[in-house]
DNA sequence: TATGAATGAGAATTCATTCAT
DNA sequence: TATGAATGAATTCTCATTCAT
């Protein structure tokens, strides 16, 4: 009698709405945010374009949304590999393994973050900012942390997290587009690892 | 008198021709290869939109023409920087020192080429990527000059100039973001100089 | 007992469908038909939209039903009042005191009834032109007994009873503009019966 | 050599310009405002979608400012025929003249004003309220007039206005609906005269 | 009966491109 | 050469209506 709601349905919806923003996340990866369309993404989720604006307010507001989500959940990842060890070396290589997994698993994340749909939407403009700092960040408080512990020479720790993300970026981003990136990582974050290392001069003194 | 025509209406015709191109490079830089309409850089360079089509065939062959000559001037000013030099530390510096300069004096040219969001534009995204290998390829020549020379232990010297590539770029572009870059400008330059040689390794051993 | 069904299950059902017609008439009276929308009835019904479609078969027909039973409650009420009295002026008077009474305590019938810019749905045209007919027939009826009784001198009574339509309609529009209409209601009912009482040179002559 | 602006360019542009509002205001005036499409505007103009939107911003503002136009051009006509006349009961025809002329030769002017899209765009409210109040003043002040002079006794002549502005606009519209409203006009005309000046209780005393 | 997710035709608006002058 | 009016395909978004549950 009547209708059951917050059951299957609810279910079935939520996944839709997942299915839905899967899809948008890789045509935006793949096209960037103005070259993709509405028709692009419901066309990928296979579902009616009335259906988009059913779950989603508009392509935008969309957009947004899933640059948080994404930023959010990449940077997660990142962090908490880098968190879970307690030596420089080790937080280095975990964070390039964390950012090199995505890359090759989830390569549609990477895009959307790194080239998607920048200097297009003027309400992304902040939450890119935002995320350059955050990952910045993540790579600077492991600097700071070998800087007390006079592991690394002083130095501008900031300047070096930048340099280090955009190198990091840059040689991810190449790995992509080999033929077989899965070949190349464990080389890629060895060779990383240490370039990384010497860039801020670390020599494991202390103690 | 290998001169070509060159009288007054050739002069004419490549002033307003140069004028389009300049606004273009800052309506691009500033909006985006999708958002900047053609009305946008006719209305910067106060011509006519009819006038646009009778220099460029259309916005896509503009953009690319655009994205060429701005790459071949930026690769061209840092080529030369790095080749007038002959030991590696002040090759890096004086091609740090051209980047630097065009991206406080000519901020649209650094904008123009480091702009993604050029995706399902084949064309586009080929310029971006010969770009990339271009500038990747002038940070990699000195790498090879100095292992033959042994002033850096063997290494992977693509990837080397990849990561430093990488670094360089997200270090001035947080650099244009500072309220006065000018200011910050040599000591930024000091410290990617250093960060470059430690992270290759660079001792000055031979001879 | 000639009465039906009507168990609980009935009475339910049509108190569902009466509240959806109350909250169509407000929408519809607020907002015009075409930018009234289905959600915005089942909205303020707080019923779902499939509802909507199990007790009207669209929107058109809603709309052209509620005409018919708003013009059809109005119509009645002045029709009732006009007619419980037995002359002219009091059956004028009266007539216009049920017209402010509605017009005070139910302002959206008002609204909805004299409510234009159906244009292009023939179906509604028809129902206001209809309304309209009717009205003036109101107005009328009175009217041409008058005329029978000789206490208004020979007059086209049908262009009359347009004019003092038409007047009325203005005017208790305008009272509804007024920020406290009920203060006002007594006085201009007092002298909009004067004013029509001497556009027909009504003089109560016989007997 | 090159292009003469302001010449035949600018009185064609202008004269497509009005064209182009020709075919809305008749287009507005059968549809209403909601109904009426830009395609169904564009159509009876003979141009293409595009073409609207190089001379108007966006439908909304272009109705409005057809609305504008059309009450002051409709006002101007019903002010200027009544103050051509110096007493009351020639101003009230002279004024009924110009608008059955109207609405015999201009229909969609009446059409637009009277039914147009009212409560539909919310912009246009004030602009409808203001056209009304200004049709009520050109009748109200006649009788202001007059009752300085003692011609018609004490009154509220604003009521009197509005319900005299209302009765015109209802017996003219039901003119319109007449198969040739050209053979009633005159009629019409004299018997509203006559109509309004009982109402007013009007008598050439004064002297 | 009642629900609300899903649909898709249709409306407004943008913008690269053409062409008569 | 230069102009800018004109075009219409393509895009975003709305909303009446359907239907499986």
């Amino acid at each position: 009698m009547a209708y059951r709601s917050s059951d299957k349905t609810r279910r079935k919806k939520d996944a839709k709405r997942t299915a839905m923003m899967q899809a948008a996340v890789h045509v935006f990866a793949e096209k960037g945010y103005h070259a993709a369309t509405i028709r692009d993404i419901v066309t990928a989720a296979d579902v009616a374009i009335g259906t988009f604006y059913f779950y989603f307010p508009d392509k935008e507001t969309l957009f947004v949304h899933l640059y948080e989500e994404t930023a959010h959940f990449f940077l997660g990842a990142l962090q908490q590999a880098v968190l879970s060890r307690r030596v420089l070396p080790e937080q280095i290589q975990a964070g390039l393994q964390a950012y090199v997994n995505i890359a090759i698993y989830e390569p549609a994340v990477v895009q959307l973050l790194l080239v998607g749909g920048v200097g297009s939407v003027p309400s992304l403009m902040e939450q890119h900012a935002a995320f350059r700092e955050r990952l910045i960040n993540i790579w600077q408080r492991p600097l700071n942390e070998a800087l007390l512990h006079g592991q690394i020479p002083p130095q501008n720790s900031r300047r070096a997290a930048e340099a280090l993300a955009g190198a990091f970026d840059e040689v991810i981003l190449h790995l992509l587009n080999h033929p077989d990136p899965a070949s190349e990582a464990a080389e890629t974050i060895t060779e990383l690892t240490r370039f990384a290392l010497r860039a801020i001069a670390y020599s494991e003194s202390s103690k």
